[in-house]
DNA sequence: CGGGCTCTTGACACCCATCAAAGTTTGTGG
DNA sequence: CCACAAACTTTGATGGGTGTCAAGAGCCCG
């Protein structure tokens, strides 16, 4: 098993950064603080662990640390991973059930996650007393959905170098939101297995694109980390646009 | 200025298969369906015109016939579509202005929509007395989702030969629910370079796929028609999922 | 110290893009 | 109703990006 560093491994400091999160989407009330920092832990996964094991009655979860994935298996093998889920990213809130079957969920390092059943109730009743907080969810689960479309950009419009430059510029946002970049660097803690089964790539290109990206001085990569050392001239490169949360 | 077959520029008849289709997703009051049936048109739009004019306070619209589809153009003009609009789904029925200016909807043939205002309406009030129907958009929006995700595993792990049945077997499948399929027959009214900047794939190798197609007796396509002779082998071919709608 | 993963490298093949041009259909105007 | 223009489709030739296969190197962990 892989060791992982601290940054993604340590639930401590989560539920304030994601209180953060959600304060710069909307102003939160005393109750609605209360609520989040209330949550309690569910469960831990380990690395490679599938993530919904009853499908229809499980309870919504919120991650406070480790990263997984949603994906989908082809019968012959194939994979296709559609998204990361990252600290702060919520995993079954949304009811799925309807579609469901269609794609699962995975840890890709250990994760702990919070049980975010509270947030649901919220979510189903209209209680008014929390109504910021219930627009503070569906606006992430929208944006959800715009990281979706990003996805299809990469996968149909660009080439491996500029997929695997936008996945990193995507990664390097989604996880500055949540207060888990040091400026320009950041934790990765995917192999490049995993990076190709985002990417829609093979292994073997995938390692020639990141080697091309270290080449050029674009990138800097070493034990679970990268660095991007020229971001903003990345952004022109593949037309990176993201779906910046709205300030309240 | 292309002809379009009857099948989709014929307006009358749409609302009824609507209607059709929500009942099967939710039973709806006499309420419910007198407000879908009380939908007032629009506008129309020509093939290749812009449906987005004024973004943040346009009304939300009903195809009512013709196709659609959402898409993003490339700062160098490399253009990738999202998604199909076909009769019967939703443009701008979400609150999409906050992560607006990432995607844009184009009309593909001509269209003619309805004001929606009402449903949103409904959407946003919680009005007891139009809860199926609330929920039923609901599903449809989901459903959307499901389908992006469903383009993801198109581009990311389908062969051009593969993508190409893939699409046609969803847009079968979608037309069926709105009653715009004649058994295995059904308007294709795209052109390969539309289907191209769909699937991720230039012209020339679209042009080359659909012939492939037609050599092995998988398809048949004569004047915006298609019939898919084999779509059982299609659907194992290319591991096939649709996300259909669940059933009231 | 030895066994797995993961990463790396090279050789080779193939899918698909690009370029160019001819053929066909569709729409328009005389 | 015919003739022309524009858009779309088709075809061939060629090149490049990416996948596949195979083997070795590095690293982590028991």
């Amino acid at each position: 098993m892989t060791r992982y560093p601290l940054a993604y491994s340590a639930p401590a400091a989560a539920i304030p950064l994601l209180l953060q999160r959600l304060q710069r989407i909307v102003r939160l009330t005393e109750d609605e603080t209360a609520l989040v920092l209330g949550l309690a832990n569910r469960r831990r996964y380990d690395a490679g662990e599938d993530m919904a094991p009853d499908e229809a009655s499980r309870s919504p979860e919120l991650i406070a640390s480790g990263w997984g994935c949603r994906q989908r298996v082809l019968s012959d093998g194939r994979r296709q991973i559609f998204c990361f889920t990252l600290p702060g990213d919520f995993v079954g809130l949304s009811p799925r059930p309807l579609f469901g079957g269609l794609s699962s969920s995975t840890a890709v390092t250990p994760i702990q996650t919070l049980d975010a059943t509270p947030l649901r109730d919220i979510l189903d009743n209209g209680d008014p007393r929390y109504a910021g907080l219930r627009a503070a969810c569906k606006v992430l689960t929208m944006r959800k959905q715009a990281l979706l479309m990003e996805q299809v950009i990469r996968l149909g419009r660009l080439t491996a170098y500029e997929r695997t430059a936008h996945l990193l510029l995507e990664l390097r946002a989604r996880l500055s939101e949540v207060g888990l970049t040091h400026g320009d660097r950041f934790p990765l803690p995917l192999t490049q297995e995993t990076m190709a089964d985002h990417l829609g790539l093979s292994i073997v290109h995938v390692n020639r694109t990141l080697q091309q990206l270290r080449r050029e001085r674009m990138i800097e990569l070493k034990s679970g980390w990268v660095t991007l050392l020229q971001p903003e001239l990345l952004v022109s490169l593949t037309d990176f646009r993201f779906p910046a949360l709205p300030r309240a």
